[in-house]
DNA sequence: AATATATTTTAGCAGGTGCTAAACATTGAT
DNA sequence: ATCAATGTTTAGCACCTGCTAAAATATATT
């Protein structure tokens, strides 16, 4: 018996762990922009998927590609895009992730808009004990 | 005269400006590591590179081939890797960022192993405002 | 010095994300 | 219904980062 059943996913080292929060971003990001194209504009198009990721349509087509293999939105030709059970509750954790790491960030005194930027970025790095932990300190500068 | 001319290097959006943090980072980190492993051991190995970054060596190779290509490193065939001027200063730079981001996760309250996990991703994409904010939160909790 | 061992590089592959140009489908106007 | 404009996908390229297997070089042993 070995001493690793307890760290069967773990990357054994931080650069393997912060390459793979890097490749789950990807998806992250799309998934939470979808969601908001969905609540904003009634359907999410390619056009306004890539014009928001900044990217060009063909490279958003192939990344909604990978989107659907990884089963997070269907999709048909020529039609909008459309998150699943799984893709709406990802853009949901996303969507709310985010929203603490800004709020966190101006809590502590940078600009709204730096905020919004660094956030872009941090996010997806951060573990769910250091969203607690900004959680709370948000949490604790509402206090009446 | 358009009123491009004071954002000339700046990215219209968040994403595209996230991906263009993590196309640094590889930079970032490697010159950072080889840094450590010439002060700890006298010289960068290619074998040390690739076990610290968890990577194969010949992984480690290319990617030491791009510091190369981009002046950050010196090296010649089976001998070790050597930072240039411009290389030594990146990796001072990136050391001091990231020792203020584990600093600042830990007096947030973030257990020091999970900081030091999630530093590894965060640090790449906080800008020199949120970092001024990040070494004033440090700086006044170690006022005595 | 010859041989064995260890290290490094090269070769060749896969997969991801980006691009432009061109083909294809849909939508809207006449 | 046809044609033009718009939106989407396909094709084909480039570059990055990862891998394994094999070749090349350097180092250590006898």
């Amino acid at each position: 018996m070995t001493d690793t059943f307890l760290d069967k996913d773990k990357p054994a080292n931080r650069f393997t762990r912060a390459r793979e929060a890097q490749s789950a971003a990807l998806l992250e990001d799309y998934a939470e922009m979808i969601g908001d194209l969905i609540e904003e504009l009634g359907e999410a198009r390619v056009a306004d998927i890539a014009a928001r990721m900044g990217v060009s349509q063909p490279t958003a087509t192939k990344s909604i590609a990978r989107l659907k293999r990884e089963g997070l939105v269907t999709s048909r030709p020529y039609r909008g895009v459309f998150l699943t059970e799984e893709g709406a509750a990802l853009a949901t954790r996303v969507r709310a992730r985010h929203r603490t790491v800004v709020a966190f960030l101006i809590k502590m005194g940078v600009p709204g808009d730096i905020a919004e930027l660094d956030a872009e970025g941090i996010e997806h790095h951060v573990s769910q004990v250091t969203l607690s932990v900004f959680e709370k300190a948000v949490a604790d500068s509402q206090e009446s």
